[in-house]
DNA sequence: CGGTCACGTCATCGTTCGGTAAGACTTCGT
DNA sequence: ACGAAGTCTTACCGAACGATGACGTGACCG
């Protein structure tokens, strides 16, 4: 169960040209609370946001006539503040760096998880309507003298900014925000990268490159352990609780 | 059963046509602490969800009658929420079939380690139950001093982190889930290596690597015990209650 | 058009793991 | 007490695994 998002009901705009995408996003979305909109194309996507003014707008990248990015960009020149969710599938050109570049809150790359897409609405959501203190998306994660400001997409060790990459503070991210437990490769592949498939060395190579930035000795971490047969772990300096 | 198993178990359901494949995903679930259904095709496996309720399905994709894509299509008509795990062969189809059109939660490619098949299903059941971002969550075996963290995978004597193997951890896991009782060496070989046949020297040599680090006096166990001419046994430090 | 940067891939290298074998030792039945 | 069967202990070595450095590509910038 997905649970609903608390306190208000939120109308979400699924803009997709395939039905069969569109039907099982709009099922999950529904069942998670939310009101929901299709629309089928990128003209009609743009009426559809002028008239029901929706609180998040969930957009396909590949559609014929306006597509994504035409109109991602469009609704940021109108409403700034709209949230929005793209869809990539793997073997399009674009990936994120585009989709953020034209001002996406998040994406989410085919195939995906219709669960995974849900938590990533809400987390936009969360962020976006401001909501009070919301332990499960903190703007700043912090761990002893680590700290990620998820704002600035900064790092910060000991008051020194750290400069990381977007897939590095990515990684950093959810190590952050899920510490303590052991990951697989090919779960951080799937959680960070969004990739359903792929070579695990990029992994290994990311957490090195990683390490290198925020471990005081790189070849002796104390915070991205590694899980040997298994995968890595974060070891929060402070202990939670 | 001793060890406060905190964290649930949760139910699932194994659907394969092939023995093979099931008993081994069954046996390394089981010793993960679930309780495991087996079906042998598409209908027996609706049926059983309808009868069982399980929180979880481990779904084959290729199967005589329905096939896994319309096992799981008709699952997802009836109850959107229940995980799914695809098991496929490595082909080109997968990708485009399982991502959208069925909203399988995740999915492992055969020929697959059965660790990594349960890491993911333990991972999507987290998802699924919502208790995602929680690191104080994962299940603990304990048995007075001796605590094995299976979320982190790794074990603690009285609060000190003790280093374990895989195989090490996997022997410990299952003991602690099966105390009190005799297994002999062969039974070990089969749940916790998933051997039919082998050297039973195995896991003799094993228990000897795993009582040098849990032990506090290796040559007189008091935990892992010698039966002799049957196998060993774990003799719980607090008794059930 | 070079130069730089991010990032995925690859090849290589050192380390760790884990199964096996062999000998020492213990337990048990006679 | 003796031999046989069972168990413990140590050492070894191939294989699996992770770390590391380097390369290729494409994007971005001057």
């Amino acid at each position: 169960m997905i649970g609903s998002v608390v306190g208000m009901e939120h109308q979400v705009l699924v803009v997709d040209d395939d039905p069969m995408v569109s039907d099982v996003v709009r099922r999950y979305l529904e069942q998670s609370g939310c009101r929901v909109r299709l629309a089928a194309d990128g003209s009609a996507a743009l009426a559809a946001v002028a008239a029901e003014r929706p609180d998040l707008v969930v957009l396909d990248l590949m559609m014929p006539g306006l597509d994504g990015l035409e109109v991602c960009r469009r609704l940021r020149a109108d409403q700034p503040d709209l949230p929005v969710v793209m869809l990539t599938a793997l073997g399009e050109e674009a990936d994120r760096v585009l989709g953020l570049e034209v001002g996406a809150d998040d994406y989410v790359t085919k195939p995906f998880s219709p669960r995974e897409l849900v938590l990533r609405i809400r987390s936009v959501l969360r962020r976006a309507t401001g909501s009070a203190p919301d332990p499960a998306a903190p703007a700043m994660l912090a761990d002893g003298e680590l700290l990620a400001d998820t704002g600035r997409r900064v790092a910060r060790l000991g008051g020194e900014p750290v400069p990381l990459t977007v897939r590095e503070f990515d990684l950093l991210e959810f190590l952050l925000r899920n510490p303590g437990r052991a990951w697989s490769r090919a779960d951080l592949l799937k959680r960070v990268w969004g990739w359903q498939i792929g070579d695990h060395s990029t992994v290994t190579v990311h957490v090195r490159r990683l390490r290198e930035k925020i471990e005081h000795d790189p070849a002796a971490p104390r915070r991205i352990l590694t899980v040997w047969g298994i995968g890595y772990r974060y070891e929060p300096e402070v202990t939670a609780g």
